[in-house]
DNA sequence: CGGCCGGTTGATAACGCTCAAATGCGGTGG
DNA sequence: CCACCGCATTTGAGCGTTATCAACCGGCCG
């Protein structure tokens, strides 16, 4: 019996309602436990999954390589996090889930997920609810990469991070962990490790907001918001 | 009685199997035949819509508008196309759906939808992964709009085009129909119009493809899939 | 101590944007 | 049939953002 029930419950909660029943019967999804190193990855391009993942601790990436070895970053998971639920309907993986920091992580056989789904309309819901609300955030990071200027598509970024992350409850205070490099953020956002590090120095030099080490600090939300044209409701997070 | 049903067989027999009994009670779905012209919305950023959307003729687009008025489209609905099944799930629309060239619409209402998947389990599991294979096509939009050049970007806007409309039966011999300006365009690849047109120069000139008067005609796909390093597999056609 | 990884800095150039104007073309009305 | 209008496309020139290449710094770990 490990916890992996107890975080669907959290994770599914936070965009839905769930009945004492479906909690209930929810906290008893199991797997198995995994450690995965940064750099390490989870499932491949071309494979067919039986599992789906979740989030412990660490963080996980969602990602593509191109032909030129250039990576595109898709997503990031953070901890109580569950990638991959798609697998459940597609088949072959056309990307990569992979560690960008070490992670402890969780796989859910999925018939153990069909077997909850088939008896209660309202999990499944919810399930597939996670996957098209996945979706809405591919759209706003389009978006975001194809017209936003750097400093305002950062912005963009660490907004989305810092209010999942106080969703989830792993805030500490006006800081989170986000243990990723410059040259990650520049995979996700589409620009270059340099630019990455000048556009960086800006929004601390703004006081907007603090990345060093693995650590980001909001300095000033209300400006960072701003400046971000920032609105979560993509996220469809509960109110 | 329309023929609404008919494209719901048609476009989910193009990404799984139906059995005969699906099909036939999926030929039983029924809604509303509406006419939409160029620029027209459908279902509006705020709105909590109630039906789905089937494509018999014309073209539609779902898109966002910034603050400062700059247009993103996220995906073009050919005909048969069967857009927002999302909305199933996901109460409250965050984008535009509307049309780019006079439309011809089915309106299906929600209900309607539930009744079929309750009763049918397989017919459930394709129209969410349906909608996981938008989700896939997102990613792909997001990958090739922040890293590739605009000329690969184009190519493989067309590559995707062409495939889709060969797969849906819409094309007559090496071309098909895309009723759409070369500002539209912009707004998909996340360009401006003068560079949008210089690059569909420049793959005329190469002798790739031809796009003008809401005409694609590929001259050499070959050479075409090559520089758009286009691989369909994100598209999740059945073989 | 030395090596490696990640971050910082500088110089140069490419790519794509903006502004502005001109051309082409289909439809409408005189 | 021609003049005109609106819309889409094409062209030109200058500028800005971001990429690329290269070097250097600084901390952490073996």
């Amino acid at each position: 019996m490990t916890d992996i029930g107890a975080i669907f419950v959290q994770h599914l909660g936070l965009i839905g309602r769930l009945s004492a029943d479906d909690e209930a019967a929810l906290l008893s999804v199991d797997g198995d436990i995994r450690e995965v190193q940064r750099g390490e990855d989870i499932l491949v391009e071309g494979e067919r999954p039986t599992h789906a993942v979740v989030v412990f601790s660490g963080l996980l990436q969602r990602y593509t390589m191109s032909p030129q070895g250039d990576r595109q970053i898709h997503s990031f998971y953070l901890p109580t996090d569950t990638p991959c639920l798609e697998t459940l309907h597609i088949g072959v993986m056309d990307n990569n889930l992979g560690a960008v920091a070490p992670s402890r992580i969780g796989l859910v056989p999925h018939p153990e997920l069909f077997r909850f789904m088939d008896a209660r309309p309202n999990v499944l819901a919810l399930i597939w609810r996670e996957t098209l609300i996945q979706a809405s955030t591919f759209r706003e990071w389009l978006m975001r990469n194809s017209q936003k200027l750097a400093h305002v598509q950062m912005a963009h970024f660490f907004c989305e991070i810092m209010t999942r992350a106080r969703a989830a409850g792993l805030t500490q205070g006006d800081a989170c962990d986000l243990p990723i490099t410059q040259d990650d953020l520049g995979d996700a956002l589409g620009m270059s490790t340099v630019h990455v590090n000048r556009t960086l120095m800006m929004l601390r030099a703004a006081g907007l907001v603090e990345f060093r080490g693995g650590k980001l600090r909001v300095i000033d939300w209300e400006k960072l918001v701003e400046t971000a044209e920032f609105d979560p409701t993509y996220l469809h997070l509960r109110p």
